[in-house]
RNA sequence: GGGUAGAUUCCGGAGCGGUCAAACGGGGCAGACUGUAAAUCUGCUGGCUAUGCCUUCGAAGGUUCGAAUCCUUCUCUGCCCA
């Protein structure tokens, strides 16, 4: 095992703020293995990279032998984290949270040690709470607290409502703190004041203060906004190795720094091409969910695709024509069942009346075209997608 | 409870009886260029059995040849006062 301050140096490496290092030390030097805390809200069912960030720094406590404690939000989800949030999150029904905690521990434990996790679902305590519990629970924070948070503050500046269950939020995670005994709770930056609530929560329960673990937020394939599914930014970690490669491909060059850094805890070798340097960092994290071989395939295929253009070298899905044999129907399937992007009937046809649509490099403009189709011709339907015709 | 302002297409936001599938901006998508990068330029951005047709402007009714625009009721939200 390793020292107290080995422990510390690797656990603060990566990390966007922690309150505070001093008292960790100080956990770390009891010798017990510390309770790490991380909360999750299964409100979309995929995890993606962006969660990948604090998974990762709670595997990196099992690893060194600390009790990871994963707590699934089934209650909270009801309440839907307000954070970063201009606008009130829309309710989740108690099915659609179970079935996604499913497919959510499921692709969690791809990064964490299962045999080293303690899952919880927040709902064992909060659905036997009475309405005086309630009372008392809100009896502990002040309007004033609750007020200084950012989302709130800005939301009332700009005449947005807010509604008195949000404020509930902070309130209700910061208790599981207590509940589980957390000694450290992991999150992203964002979830600071979270985070902190539930330190109070402990101190007024008169247990030690958990550490607060603040990781940095990663940003999606725009590189602007966090990522997240519902922006469709994301690279969810249950991806298939060529989309994973091929999104990863696709992001900026300031883009891949960050993600360098966060994802792999290196700075990008500056003394290579970009593109190669992006190349290293996409296979390195298709290897990272797979295995090198897998990121080998992913990143030969990819090089045939894009940087030869050899369509026909290519490893492309397969199409067979269906029903409809005119270029339009032919496409809007193609998205629709190989690409499970659906677009409608208008879209294919903008697309193909701007020059996005090629068969066999022939570029389709006319969408009332019915082409001569044939095994084995290569549909092209935009820059980046491609099927085979079966 | 009283007063007042508002609800428009993904978001912001014009429109205030026909010329409105609805200006403009953002976002998004596509094309050109390129390193599936950035920047830039161009086009598109409700749906369809598509030179026309159908459904949209909080909801339901009504006036009118004709309504996002006028009237009635309802629902929801902000702000001010208590």
């Amino acid at each position: 095992m390793k020292s107290p301050a080995e422990q510390l140096q690797l656990l603060t490496r990566g990390t966007a703020q922690i309150i505070s290092e001093k008292e960790l030390l100080k956990k770390l030097e009891r010798g017990t293995p510390l309770r790490a805390k991380l909360g999750v809200d299964p409100t979309s069912p995929d995890l993606h990279l962006g969660h990948s960030v604090v998974l990762e720094k709670l595997r990196q406590f099992q690893e060194l032998g600390h009790q990871a404690v994963l707590i699934i939000g089934d209650f909270t989800a009801q309440i839907g984290d307000p954070t970063g949030r201009s606008k009130t999150r829309p309710p989740l029904s108690r099915e659609a949270i179970l079935s996604n905690a499913e497919t959510y521990t499921e692709q969690a434990f791809r990064i964490l040690d299962r045999e080293k996790t303690e899952v919880v679902f927040n709902g064992e305590w909060f659905n036997k709470m009475s309405f005086s519990d309630v009372i008392q629970l809100n009896a502990r924070v002040t309007m004033q607290q609750m007020l200084q948070r950012e989302d709130f503050k800005n939301r009332i500046a700009n005449d947005q409502e807010v509604r008195l269950h949000e404020i509930q939020y902070p309130i209700v995670q910061g208790w599981d703190s207590v509940e589980v005994r957390a000694d450290v709770e992991l999150g992203g930056t964002d979830q600071l004041f979270n985070i902190l609530v539930g330190r109070d929560m402990q101190k007024t329960e008169g247990m030690e203060p958990q550490v607060v673990m603040c990781l940095p937020i990663l940003e999606g394939l725009d590189g602007v906004q966090k990522m997240s599914k519902s922006l469709n930014n994301y690279v969810g970690i249950s991806e298939a190795p060529r989309e994973m490669f091929g999104k990863l491909m696709s992001i900026s060059d300031e883009l891949m720094a960050r993600y360098s850094l966060l994802l792999m805890g290196e700075e990008i070798d500056s003394t290579i091409h970009p593109m190669e340097a992006k190349k290293s960092l996409a296979a390195a994290l298709v290897t990272r969910y797979y295995t090198t071989d897998e990121a080998a395939a992913a990143r030969d295929n990819w090089e045939a695709m894009f940087s030869r253009k050899d369509l026909d070298a290519a490893d492309l899905p397969d199409f067979a024509i269906g029903e409809r044999r005119d270029l339009v129907g032919v496409v809007t399937e193609v998205y629709e069942t190989i690409f499970s992007s659906p677009k409608s009937g208008s879209d294919v046809r903008r697309l193909i009346q701007q020059g996005s649509v090629q068969l066999d490099g022939e570029k389709l403009t006319d969408p009332r075209a019915e082409p001569a189709w044939a095994r084995g011709q290569v549909l092209k339907v935009d820059k980046k997608r491609s099927v085979r015709i079966a």
